[in-house]
DNA sequence: ACCGTAATACGAACCCAATCGTATCTTCTG
DNA sequence: CAGAAGATACGATTGGGTTCGTATTACGGT
C-alpha cells in the first residue's frame, strides 16, 4: 500500500532523524547518530535500519555513490508540517484550521509567543 | 508507567470513540457502536475492548450499575485538544506556537477558514 | 595481499495497537 | 425456571514500530 505523498505520516522515531537532517542536510549514518545522541542515547544499527526502512518508504534519499551512504530527507520540513497538521486537524479538531488556530492561540502562554503571533496576524491583514 | 495526564496521547482508534463521547456524551458499548458504524464498520467486540482499554488508562470513565456499562470521556475536548496539539508542536515544530500558527494559516486554502481566523485575530487584539 | 576498521544488510525480539472469536455471565420473557 | 438475547470478559492473532546483535562486505594502510 503506498501512500499518498500529501498524507504521509512518519513515526516518531522517522520524524527524529528528519528534524536532524533537516537541520543539518544531508548526512551519512554516523553523522545522524552523532547528532541524535545529544538527546538520546540511540544504538548506531538503530539508527541505519530506521533510514533503510524510512529509504523503503521514499522518506529519505540517498546517495550510494561512496561507501557511506549520503542519507537526506526527500520532503521538504514545510510539507511534512503540513502533513501532519493536516492530520492533527481532521482527527481531533474536526477538519476546522480555525478551531486549532484558536486552540492554539490560547494555550499561548509565552509572551513572546503571542507576540510573535500578533505579529504574524498584522503581516496578514495586508 | 502512568503517564502524565498533559502529556496523554489517545491512539487513532481511541480518539476516534473519544470524538464520539463528546458529541454524544455519556453512552453505552451499543451506541458507541453504533454511532462509530456510521462512518466505520468495526466489530462491536472490538469496540468494547478498546473501551476497557481507555479505561484501564483512565481515558474514560464508566458507570457500572447497570448491565450495559456507560462510558464516558474522563478528559474534555478541550485539554485533549490541547494535550495533541503540544505534542505537535513539540515534536514537529521545535517548540514553537507561532510557527505552528503560521503553516496552519498559510495552509489555509478555504475563504471561509481565512475569514474565521481573521475574526480571532481581530478578538485577539482587545 | 592481508588484516583491522568501518560500513551496510539482515533478521530476531519485544512491545503495543487493533481486531475479532469465543466463553461467560446476567436479565428478561414465556 | 429454562432458555434466548444481549452484555462483558478474555485470549489469540496480526501488523507495525523500535531496538539491537550478528553477519557480511568494502576500504585503507602496512
Amino acid at each position: 500500500m503506498a501512500r499518498d505523498k500529501s498524507t504521509f505520516k512518519p513515526t516518531e522515531a522517522e520524524l527524529n532523524l528528519l528534524n536532524i537532517l533537516w537541520q543539518t542536510g544531508p548526512a551519512t549514518v554516523r553523522q545522524i547518530h552523532e547528532a541524535l545522541s545529544e538527546t538520546q542515547k540511540t544504538g548506531y544499527t538503530t539508527v541505519l535500519k530506521i533510514l533503510q526502512i524510512m529509504h523503503e518508504k521514499s522518506l529519505v534519499i540517498r546517495d550510494e555513490s561512496n561507501r557511506a551512504h549520503v542519507y537526506a530527507a526527500a520532503n521538504s520540513e514545510t510539507h511534512t508540517q503540513s502533513s501532519l497538521l493536516k492530520d492533527l486537524i481532521m482527527k481531533a479538531f474536526g477538519g476546522s484550521t480555525s478551531k486549532l488556530v484558536m486552540r492554539a492561540i490560547d494555550d499561548s502562554t509565552s509572551n513572546e509567543e503571542i507576540e510573535d503571533i500578533r505579529q504574524l496576524l498584522s503581516e496578514l491583514e495586508k
